[in-house]
DNA sequence: ATGAAAGCGCTAACAT
DNA sequence: ATGTTAGCGCTTTCAT
């Protein structure tokens, strides 16, 4: 008690006035290094000591200063995640995994949107960087060439996520959304459809899936070249809105066309939708094919067919490298391809 | 040139060995503090000083380490956000302007889950206390009594959000459930709705919003007693698949039922998709409402009557009064009811 | 196993 | 308008 008096009264005008590891350490009758050690690696401190500074910390109610060591060790314990668009329900599975990942290991997530304009971009990196994160973890577009070299220049750990592209600035987890696109083309054909049709947003990645169904569908016989496949885009992000008003315009230039392929399955939902409204029989003579697995695919009527991808893993394997390499864990192998998987159900 | 080769060859061994605002000003020609001014506050700085702190800044590429920045002024410009689960759409739309109003202050979003067992959200709120955020925004259960009381000791300022509850522990924005489920009730009985059910989530919130559509369906005369009005509970968080399921458990046992009062829209698409599939007539026979007015509720077929929350103006709301309180200005009023808005579809 | 000294990179306080 | 000094609270390095 007289100790805390001493210290507060001496305690000059800056500071939050908070408790410290120095007030901790002169209730527990150690040294501030002692003390600092008892938290951060305990079994490098006897016993005794141990137990007195735990008891200190107990009586105190001490909670570190993260900035403070953040800033002594060079080490923020802070990863970045940025992400096109929070709502969009796509990378939430990711997001919530990696979080979990993070905390799991002692590790905090920062949010950033990068979706905006191309200035914003550059303000959003000057923030990230400015808290000096240990990692960042990067979906969706934001790679000017100048960020590239500015996350590069900073050495600031960086996995790229839900794609693999041929040339990754360091670590990347996702997969092929050209091989997704055939895989499912061939599907399609499998089962019987002869006149393949896309809706799809009009966003980078989906349509380098479309790339791939379109090539498979020509490869398969199932068009005389690319042009040959209706394709209808909407805006991104995708909504249930577009998916019905997408199938309409779709049937109205082809009629004859007896499976979509949807760019998400919030579109495929919407067809599913506006096919019912029109008493078109899915899938009898729709069928019907999502992308994501949200957790409603399973319960539409008809259950919705879709491509899954693994959203929890790839949030889990982000933060694996992220920590790995924070922790000066060697990593193996710095691109890992999660693949995807069809999951049939009755859409198609 | 010189100047960097100087300043290079002295570092001592500890740091990251990035440029710090030594080496801008060295670069400069000025003094730390001058050069720090020119980045903080440029009014109190002279043009030519300020030019001169620029072209350094811009040549050097720096970016201030706001972990020292904060340690020095006790101000992180971290907010934390806490919900109880990032999936789950229904925090997103203020999750996503939250962060954009941050942003635009210059702070930045923390994000963590506390949707898990008790002794995670100790975890949780060690993490958070860590890091001296600026201010907490609070969404979802997680008041544990002692939480409280850390939070109030650690002096960090708390926005609750999405409630109105009468004993807040500092800041506030939300609306009121019971009225929500009150005026669902009224709206349902005025568009001559007699037999009224709920299918809900269990969790709290919707329990509440329960409670006051049954107390003013019985105000109304539409039931005896509060044990009149069939109720049917599905675990949170809800789902499409949930939906369907209830609503036919519910008409297993009330069969007479003329409006369901859902506590999501995704619990109410669920509806609308398990009347579908039974050839039920909405709004014929059967009115649906739902909650939150999510973006496919207008898209639904039929289109989705639901009650709209304000996430945007939540989100911004909070940001509003964090930044104020950490710049000093004076916060007129600490709760702001946001309140919510009946949107009448097709469904009911 | 414990401690003393010396910073991490920045800004508040008090000059001038 | 600019500079000097002294920290913010912690951890690294080097002793013992």
């Amino acid at each position: 008690m007289t100790v805390e008096e001493s210290s507060t009264a001496r305690r000059p005008r800056r500071g939050g006035g908070g408790i410290t590891l120095g007030d901790v350490a002169r209730l527990a009758g150690v040294s501030p290094i002692t003390a600092s050690r008892a938290l951060n690696t305990p079994d490098h401190v006897a016993k005794e000591t141990l137990a007195k500074v735990r008891d200190a910390v107990a009586r105190t109610g001490y909670v570190p200063n993260r900035m403070a060591g953040g800033l002594a060790s060079s080490r923020s314990r802070l990863v970045a995640a940025v992400v096109p668009t929070i709502s969009g329900p796509v990378f939430m599975e990711m997001l919530e995994s990696l979080t979990a990942a993070l905390a799991d290991a002692g590790y905090q997530l920062m949010l950033g949107q990068s979706g905006y304009t191309e200035s914003r971009e550059d303000a959003l990196l000057d923030a990230i960087i400015g808290r000096r994160p240990d990692g960042i973890v990067l979906t969706g577009i934001m790679h000017s060439a100048a960020g590239r070299r500015r996350l590069l220049a900073a050495g600031i750990p960086v996995v790229e996520t839900w794609d693999l592209t041929p040339t990754p600035i360091d670590m990347l987890v996702g997969f092929s959304h050209v091989q997704a696109g055939a895989a499912v083309a061939r599907h399609l054909h499998a089962k019987g459809r002869r006149r393949l049709a896309l809706l799809s947003g009009d966003d980078e990645r989906a349509q380098r899936r479309n790339q791939g169904f379109i090539d498979e569908a020509v490869r398969l016989g199932l068009a005389r070249d690319a042009a040959d496949v209706p394709v209808r885009l909407v805006p991104a992000p995708t909504t249930l809105g577009g998916g019905r008003f997408g199938l309409a315009q779709l049937l109205d230039t082809a009629p004859a066309v007896d499976a979509v392929f949807c760019s998400s399955d919030l579109l495929a939902l919407g067809v599913l939708t506006e096919a019912t409204a029109r008493g078109i029989d899915v899938p009898k003579q729709l069928a019907v094919i999502g992308f994501g697995d949200l957790a409603f695919a399973g319960d539409a009527h008809p259950a919705l067919s879709t491509v899954r991808i693994d959203g929890t893993g790839i949030g889990r394997q982000a933060a694996q490298f992220i920590v790995d390499r924070a922790e000066g864990r060697p990593v193996a192998e710095k691109v890992v391809d999660l693949g995807f998987q069809i999951i049939e159900r009755a859409s198609g």
